[in-house]
DNA sequence: AGATAAAAAGACCTTTATATCCTTTTTATG
DNA sequence: CATAAAAAGGATATAAAGGTCTTTTTATCT
């Protein structure tokens, strides 16, 4: 639906270091997958990977662990999206036609374009602060655990 | 991206048959899975399905093959999509938040309601008559190969 | 230096979605 | 009635997504 399960799950991660980013610690895959419930050598995978693509970073060995910098705090959603899934979003069509466009369209793509261009401006305003910003006030959650 | 492609085929078969509605033939699976330029076995199990949730409906023997009936030109997109993809959209989270609901939002819910409602409300308005007579009237196309 | 704790990496497994193949049933028509 | 055309049904194959396990590497502490 939209996005992939994994890359909700990185979003997910990403957002979760950003909360404990002023907690100045570094944050072990076991504590992030427990409190997101999230399965744990998946989520590392997929932070193994964001941490290549320099979103978040990680230290090996006794007391390391996962953690942002602040900078991270401005990052547009969209941009870890487009990480894990690539950019398909832009021209997947509704009806599963492979050359679907504006000069060829499906029957829904005028009414779809809407919505997906709707989306990903969305995405694309929204940041990792903005998001941990509302987690860390109570207003949003990371999981169901979390609240 | 947002519904199943088994799902985007299935309206794509109906609407083709409506658009031949008038033709008032039966059309067999290897025309239909031809110009859809869609595996002609997979599209069949779909079509099967549609004709026992009495959509479409089909004949066997030579001269055989599958027909609509008028009615179905007033059924909504989002009927099809229900009976095939199921209503899992109606709660899935962009996040994956199994538990993920108004009084419970992940970062994103708010944001991503608006949208979602929208295109549900879009594909309940939406229905296999308008598609056909877009493509009918060629404003829009059910493949490449059919432009 | 050695022990230990943690992430990184890679191999492997499971499930779901997508796709194919083969056989059976039905039925129109010569 | 025989035949051929067509859908229906069942079993299997392939690919992609999701998830698990084991080994390797490395930082830190004593």
């Amino acid at each position: 639906m939209i996005i992939s399960k994994t890359c909700g799950y990185g979003i997910r991660g990403v957002v979760y270091l950003a909360t404990k980013l002023e907690e100045d610690r570094k944050v072990g895959i076991h504590e992030i997958a427990t409190e997101l419930e999230i399965p744990q050598h998946f989520l590392a995978k997929i932070l193994q990977e964001l941490v290549r693509k320099k979103v978040i970073h990680s230290v090996k060995g006794p007391h390391g662990g996962f953690y942002v910098k602040e900078l991270v705090l401005g990052m547009p959603v969209l941009d870890i999206v487009e990480m894990i899934d690539g950019d398909g979003y832009k021209t997947r069509c509704f009806m599963a036609i492979e050359e679907c466009s504006s000069e060829n369209p499906c029957p829904l793509h005028r009414d779809f374009f809407v919505f997906r261009s709707g989306i990903v401006k969305m995405l694309k305003q929204k940041t990792i602060g903005e998001l941990s910003k509302g987690v860390f006030e109570g207003q949003s959650f990371l999981s169901y655990r979390l609240n």
